[in-house]
RNA sequence: GGCGGCAUAGCCAAGUGGUAAGGCGAAGGUCUGCAAAACCUUUAUUCAGCGGUUCGAUCCCGCUUGCCGCCUCCA
């Protein structure tokens, strides 16, 4: 079954066709690390792994590689603002290299959370100054650079397929606008290279370089080192929505005029999550952490559903409502899923008839442009389906769930009572026993104060953890 | 100002040129000493508004209104 992708590059959706037959090369964007990641951070990571996880079911071999931007990444892309690792330094009086690696750590650690797959090479920016220094030689071999008092800048204008990916007519009003500081650039859409450090200034992190003391500009680090891992054409690029017009545009221009490539064959977009009153911005200082879903008691992975359930390609709308939510189907699903456990046994049985129909919806959905929602009303339609057998119902579970990522399948059970618990359970079963309603309504209460909530069956007491809200 | 996108039930959100997935919530019922859990049922004659194309549009085109993103730190 063929994989659609919608392609930024063309705007339409495109069958996947890869470079090399089984195997796919990714890219995607990482985070400049110096701050914590806010959650409209994170939910492109989550459609990147959804993707990462879509080609893998498909049998691609997938070279996964994200990079970390631990310098040059100016507070503005008008190339005058300060570093944003050096400003991160500033503010909390640590150095700029201990910024970059506190917060690369808490951002793994997101990922982590997020049951998102690691990728296969993790690359910082300030481990391949060489590359980025050789592939600006590159560009500048090919006569696109110029040099200004601050840096080495990108000369746009030379480069006659500039802008594809942004539309032309975007590029020119960009150029045409009067809201890009120009400085000392020939046209507002060129870009620096290489920054040099401040006149009598030295920054934290600077490097020696054929122009002078500095620091690579913010574009620069992708098309070095997605050309040293992937190679100089490779299948797929991705990024979040605000990428498309700058920072991918400029990737484009410099491996074009490097390489003569234009990088990437397909160009994926994750589209922003939306907060009502809250902002998203990062230079507010104030922005929602996963961290803090975790303090509500909310699972990070009732978070990495929440975002399964609107398509990538539209901006999702967060709150706390839909995020309880999908707390709450997510608990449903893995009661659901828990049930079918019991119900399947163990024992192995050959595939059913009714298998491979859901197994096609499945990968119709998710081969669609990853339309996952389609994908999770699947496996919710699957579950209320008794024509299939239990045996085969759990078997795809664990498949789908390969793609999903939700952990649907063997959590710890937490069904382990504490032996305070066992006490008031005996006694409350004799209390029981004796039609005492109000001593065992009261051993009832006191259970759910510890965290439990007793539930009687034909089979007597049965005791299971809170969920959420209860 | 330039460019792009979105508008579907109480909330979130898929989707299709032939009359609307799924989740959450809500309501009723079965069960229960009462609950809880589970199960069953119900919950958009309608897809922002107005025109147009069409045998037929929520889905195509135009306009209007509202919201959002990028161009100015964001994924």
């Amino acid at each position: 079954m063929d994989i659609k992708l919608y392609n930024t590059l063309n705007r339409t959706k495109e069958v996947f066709r890869p470079i090399r037959p089984g195997h796919a090369g990714l890219y995607t964007c990482g985070p400049t690390v110096y701050d914590y990641a806010h959650i409209g951070n994170l939910r492109t990571y989550v459609f990147e792994d959804a993707l990462r996880r879509v080609l893998e079911y498909n049998g691609l071999a997938v070279s996964h590689v994200m990079n970390i931007t631990d310098v040059g990444h100016l507070e503005s892309d008008a190339d005058d603002g300060e570093d944003k690792m050096e400003k991160g330094a500033r503010r909390t009086g640590k150095t700029a290299w201990q910024i970059a690696a506190e917060y690369t750590a808490a951002f793994q650690d997101d990922l982590k959370s997020l049951n998102i797959l690691a990728p296969t090479v993790w690359c910082k920016a300030t481990d391949h100054i060489k590359e980025q220094v050789e592939t600006i030689r590159l560009i500048e071999r090919n006569g696109y650079i110029y040099r200004t008092s601050d840096g080495i800048y990108f000369d746009t204008a030379k480069l006659p397929s500039y802008g594809a990916l942004a539309g032309r007519a975007n590029i020119e009003g960009i150029q045409a606008g009067s809201r890009v500081e120009m400085g000392e650039k020939r046209t507002a859409t060129d870009f620096a290279l290489w920054k040099f450090s401040p006149k009598g200034g030295q920054r934290q992190m600077e490097w020696d370089s054929p122009w002078g003391k500095g620091f690579p500009g913010w574009h620069i680090e992708c098309s070095a080192m997605s050309a040293k891992y992937l190679g100089t054409l490779f299948d797929i690029h991705c990024g979040g929505e605000d990428h498309i017009a700058v920072h991918h545009t400029n990737e484009i221009a410099q491996t074009e005029a490097a390489y003569g490539t234009r990088l990437a064959n397909y160009w994926l977009h994750g589209f922003f999550l939306q907060l009502g009153e809250e902002k998203m911005a990062k230079s507010s200082g104030e922005f929602l952490q996963l961290r803090l879903l975790v303090d509500k008691g909310y699972d990070p992975l009732a978070y990495r559903y929440f975002c399964l359930g609107g398509h990538y390609r539209t901006q999702l709308k967060f709150s706390w409502e839909s995020l309880t939510a999908a707390q709450k189907a997510l608990e449903n699903l893995r009661a659901e899923v828990g049930r079918l456990v019991l119900a399947a046994g163990g024992g192995e049985e050959p595939e059913g008839p009714a298998a491979a129909a859901w197994r096609e919806k499945f990968k119709a959905a998710v081969n669609d442009d990853l339309n996952m929602p389609q994908a999770l009303a699947v496996l919710w339609d699957l579950l209320k389906d008794d024509a299939a057998t239990a045996g085969d119902r759990l078997s795809l579970v664990r498949e789908f769930d390969a793609v999903l990522g939700l952990r649907l399948i063997d959590l710890p059970s937490g069904n382990e009572i504490p032996p305070a618990l066992a006490a008031l359970l005996e006694r409350r079963k004799q209390a029981r026993a004796g039609k005492q309603w109000a001593e065992s309504d009261r051993l009832r209460d006191e259970m759910a104060a510890h965290g439990y909530i007793v539930e009687d069956g034909p089979g007597g007491q049965r005791l299971r953890k809170k969920r959420f809200g209860e």
